[in-house]
DNA sequence: AATTTATGTCAATACTACTGACATAATTTG
DNA sequence: CAAATTATGTCAGTAGTATTGACATAAATT
């Protein structure tokens, strides 16, 4: 009885020796790839905002605002799915640099219309260079050109809705 | 002059109305993809994670400790790319957790050599699952199947060495 | 015997997130 | 119009993950 329990790995303390397989994780490999590919690509703008006191927050706030241009507060939040109080220290960052303006709603006065300045558009497009030219070169070296097997996959990745 | 600065773009606190486009931005969309794909990639085990009072920290030093069964803490602070500090605190809480045990290394008896416990091996695989399903059916969706386009792409996103 | 290595800890700091509570102004609703 | 709701913002407290710097111990190497 207790080598039958040894046998089917009952005890839970017990040490594994084994490395995690295929068979037990299939798609072990790419999710590995996926984990260092994300990595690598999030390093190069990491290492650009750094030199402006910023962090990744602030690539993506700035990003969407530069993606559509007069959005309200409330959508910004929505889209980078956090809350108003983390948002609220990354936007008056972006905003005391220059990087961002926020225009009083004209249909609604409540809202603060966030648009990029020409200082926040010139930096997201100095972030993005080096992410364009990570996946330029990649797609080129395996062999895929300006196929959208990649899109498609990516967007199959990504929850419906 | 002035109206030349102007049109130029040189007010550097001008706002700007216009969204990026593909034409600054080469791969714009993919950049966008991959970002949305890889937060809804890690959501998964994030909420997994949750339940057992761990962030994505410990998912990662637990991966690769399962990857590589009796590797070093040296060897798991250089693939993770972490200070010991950093480490510290989150192979102590998966230690006291009972999901990795540290063994006296046999030739180096300064070595601390990490393996996970069966315990541990089951939460990595719990963890894998649904990032297994999700790359399995995007797979499958974008008609990719069981190619090995995707890893060679992803291969090519990561920095050599 | 002296130095280096592997590991670990203490303290201070930073960034990004969270929840909860509250405030103000503007819009909408009854 | 008065009341309720909405859009935004702030204050306070907490958490998780990271950093740097300093120091400690035991074991291996020189």
């Amino acid at each position: 009885m207790a080598s039958k329990m040894r046998a089917s790995g009952a005890k839970s303390d017990e040490l594994v020796i084994e490395p995690i397989s295929h068979e037990e994780i299939p798609q072990l490999a790419n999710i590995e790839l996926l984990f260092f590919a994300y990595r690598d690509f999030t390093a190069d703008p990491d290492r650009i905002l750094h030199g402006f006191g910023f962090g990744r927050a602030h690539h993506r706030a700035l990003y969407f605002v530069n993606r559509r241009p007069g959005m309200t507060v409330a959508e910004l939040l929505t889209i980078l799915g956090i809350t108003k109080q983390s948002l609220s220290r990354v936007l008056r960052q972006l905003i005391e640099a220059g990087h961002i303006r926020q225009v009083e709603g004209q249909s609604d006065r409540r809202q603060r219309l966030l648009y990029p300045t020409r200082a926040g558009r010139e930096l997201i497009l100095e972030l993005s260079r080096p992410q364009s030219r990570r996946i330029d070169k990649a797609l080129r070296n395996s062999g895929l050109g300006d196929d959208l097997i990649i899109s498609r996959f990516m967007r199959e990745m990504i929850n419906p809705k």
